[in-house]
DNA sequence: CCGTCTACGTA
DNA sequence: CGTACGTAGACGGA
């Protein structure tokens, strides 16, 4: 294998290894943990064949601890013309924490991967990408996969097995990023080439905003807290109230689904293996949920026969003290000894076993129950073989919204306190247990919370967010969500501004497709929901209201995302050919990819990034299998590359002015700058500059300019939560 | 202990 | 019965 670019680029290779804390369970390798410490750098010149010689500099190990070695790696990375590592975020966050300056160019090893692996899913680690691209390199090493396992790490592990196999890390790399290039330079690879560079720069804007963190207020935090708890304890005391009324003495855990379900439909799963087959529960191979069978919608009398058939009903039950243990659930067993006495065998009692034996009788419980011949229950019934689940029917907040509805229709207030109760208790136990707790976890004594965001996660080219001590920032409630109000400025009267793209993925939409109406509309400041509703309810525009406006909007999306309008009314089965009607260019378009998979499985979108399915096959006259991915992956990866050119624009703009102000988070379509108070109107200005003209970005780097021009909203306040328009 | 399922939330 | 994610608790089989 030989590299083109050598003589170009000097290329350092280079891994760093640090100490883990282990809280909770949990691996922090940050170097925004105080206590953790980076153990030691392995990093050699990149040659035709492989990383020749490997210096090593052990900085803080248990059996070496030396300052040697920092200017030799300074000199290095100044001498470099760029930086190869496997995960280099990592790597370059460490320097960049250390002092290091890092050369003009990284690169990331896995970050090829990801894009070569064109969404599908793949193991991206070095070994399993070593693997992969068969680099000799490799070491595998269970040693020291067992030593981590066992909490051991790297400044604890052997000197001179950490040597050994940083070593052959270092080489693997460098071999690696050699054969890739091999495999990039493939014609139908090509396109890829234009990618690779963005996302490594997109790479230093992670570094930048996780590095910079968000600053919490912790007092806030724990107010939030307190009052989360205190209405969670309330509900939780209504809650049970209600059960008791309705189950009698049946213990019922409010967080099963089995036990909501005997409390909310007076059900309970006879077999769960028949039930989840009867109504096709679970998810396939690519992780989505199974759809119940057909005959189960067509025949509804049919899903009603099936669901006596895998549950039965629940009786109200009175529970008494248990005989055997006596209420303890726990029996004293002993161990049988033999006697032998005028030559016969006995068999006597002998020592109390240490441990006490579960009571057969209660099973543990210590209570025997009792039916008291009485349905027990809220007497709910599902609506459709959607609403099935694996511990008997659903109880999330659609499904339960639709069971209000029912019940106040039977005017049983029981079930529509207990219902809407019920929904609020799940949501404010994700407040708690998920935002709250996530936020806590993941503020350092500092006062910063320091996200992670993941570029090669999503199959589309997305980022994620979330893992390690950190949480997923990208999925905060909205609207008046009061954690919310815990993300501040670290700036005294500082403010947090966000800056949004309107209709992003529409606007992505008519650009990739070219669709003239959409171009229009666009132009034009259409108001798209309202069209939407227009033409399902079949009114002027002008007549719809602002409800049905919103009550439409989830259709507005739907055609965009490849959605048929299967098992909706007809009105919105009218809307579905109608929109293909109006936007004849995306119907176009949509086809063209269809047909594009049918031929070669791969989709490729402006900015160089592919997409590829195995065996697409035609399934109706104009719809192909995995239709809806081949539609939505180019609209939902193309504006995410817009979303992080502005990230990378906006970055530039900030060195450049030289501003205290900081960028802190992005989410989907959106970029937060955590904003000096005398630089807010500039922060606004390079926003705007950012994210409108992106264009230009696109331009020089994929030599794609767009033709649907891009807008954005900005908002501005002194937290995350109490936002105020900002024109 | 680990995988599956359901529930919450976002764009 | 639109796509893409992350997280936590319950549950059940090793």
């Amino acid at each position: 294998m030989k590299c083109d670019d050598l003589p170009l680029v000097k290329w350092l290779v280079l891994d760093l290894e640090t100490t883990v804390k282990r809280i909770d369970g949990r691996i922090d390798n940050s170097p925004k943990n105080p206590d953790n410490r980076c153990v030691a750098s392995y990093y050699g010149w990149l040659g035709p064949e492989t990383v020749d010689e490997v210096h090593k500099d052990i900085w803080y190990h248990k059996e070496l601890q030396s300052p040697d070695g920092i200017d030799r790696l300074k000199q290095h990375l100044a001498e470099a013309d760029g930086m190869i590592c496997h995960n280099t975020k990592f790597d370059a966050e460490w320097l960049l924490e250390m002092g290091f300056e890092l050369p003009p160019l990284v690169y990331d090893t896995m970050i090829v991967e990801y894009l070569l692996a064109k969404g599908q899913r793949r193991l991206l680690s070095l070994k399993e990408s070593a693997i992969r691209r068969r680099v000799k390199s490799l070491k595998k090493s269970e040693l020291i996969d067992d030593m981590f396992k066992d909490g051991i790490d790297f400044s604890e592990m052997p000197l001179d097995v950490v040597n050994e196999y940083a070593e052959a890390d270092v080489k693997a790399c460098g071999e690696l990023y050699i054969a890739q290039q091999d495999i990039l330079a493939r014609e139908h690879n090509l396109s890829l080439k234009k990618v690779i560079p963005f996302m490594n720069e997109m790479l230093l804007f992670l570094c930048e905003i996780e590095m910079n963190g968000v600053k919490i207020d912790k007092a806030a935090l724990a107010e939030v807290e307190a009052q989360f708890a205190a209405e969670k304890a309330s509900l939780e005391i209504d809650l049970k109230r209600i059960v008791e009324q309705v189950m009698g003495d049946t213990p019922i855990n409010l967080n099963s689904g089995d036990d909501m379900t005997r409390v909310i439909y007076s059900r309970e799963v006879i077999d769960k293996a028949i039930h989840k087959q009867t109504f096709n529960i679970g998810t396939n191979e690519a992780g989505k949920s199974l759809r119940p069978p057909f005959e189960f919608i067509k025949y509804p009398n049919k899903f009603v026969d099936a669901v006596r058939t895998t549950t039965r009903v629940v009786m109200k039950q009175s529970a008494s003290q248990c005989p055997d243990c006596g209420g303890g659930g726990t029996i004293q067993k002993y161990k049988v000894k033999t006697k032998t006495k005028l030559g016969k065998k006995y068999r006597v009692k002998g020592e109390p076993y240490k441990n006490r034996s579960r009571c057969a009788v209660c099973n543990g419980v210590g209570a025997i129950y009792t039916s008291t011949g009485v349905v027990a229950g809220l007497k709910m019934a599902p609506s459709t073989a959607y609403d099935a689940s694996i511990g008997g029917f659903k109880s999330d907040k659609v499904t339960i919204q639709r069971l209000i509805e029912q019940a106040e229709r039977k005017n049983n207030s029981t079930a529509v306190e207990f219902l809407t109760k019920l929904s609020r208790l799940s949501a404010v136990s994700v407040y708690l247990d998920s935002f709250v707790a996530g936020i806590k976890r993941g503020t350092r004594a500092s006062g910063f919370l320091h996200a992670n965001f993941n570029q090669c996660i999503a199959a589309t080219g997305r980022l994620s967010s979330g893992g390690g001590m950190s949480l997923n920032l990208q999925n905060q409630p909205k609207r008046g969500f009061p954690v919310r109000k815990c993300f501040v400025s670290r700036f005294p009267n500082g403010l947090l501004l966000e800056s949004d793209y309107s209709a992003l993925e529409f606007r992505t939409a008519c650009e990739l497709s070219r669709d003239s109406q959409g171009l229009a509309d666009v132009l034009e400041g259409k108001d798209i929901h309202r069209q939407t509703a227009s033409i399902c309810l079949q009114k002027p525009p002008n007549e719809v209201s602002k409800d049905e406006r919103q009550g439409h909007k989830w259709a507005s999306f739907q055609p965009l995302f490849g959605g048929t309008g299967a098992g909706q009314p007809e009105h919105i089965k009218a809307y579905f050919s109608r929109f293909y009607e109006i936007y004849e260019g995306i119907y176009g378009w949509h086809q063209s990819l269809m047909n594009g998979t049918l031929k070669d499985g791969t989709v490729t979108t402006p900015s160089g990034r592919q997409y590829f399915w195995p065996n697409v096959t035609r399934t109706k006259a104009d719809r192909v299998s995995n239709a809806t991915q081949i539609l939505n992956y180019p609209v939902q990866g193309f504006s995410a590359d817009l979303v992080q050119l502005a990230c990378i624009r906006a970055f530039r703009l900030f060195k450049e002015r030289k501003l205290q102000s900081k960028l802190i988070l992005t989410v989907h379509d959106s970029l937060v700058s955590d904003t000096h108070p005398d630089e807010v109107d500039q922060v606004r200005e390079i926003l705007t500059e950012a994210m409108t003209k992106v264009s230009e970005e696109s331009k020089e780097r994929f030599g794609y300019s767009l033709v649907v021009p891009l807008d954005i909203e900005i908002s501005r306040g002194k937290n995350w939560l109490d936002q105020e328009e900002y024109v």
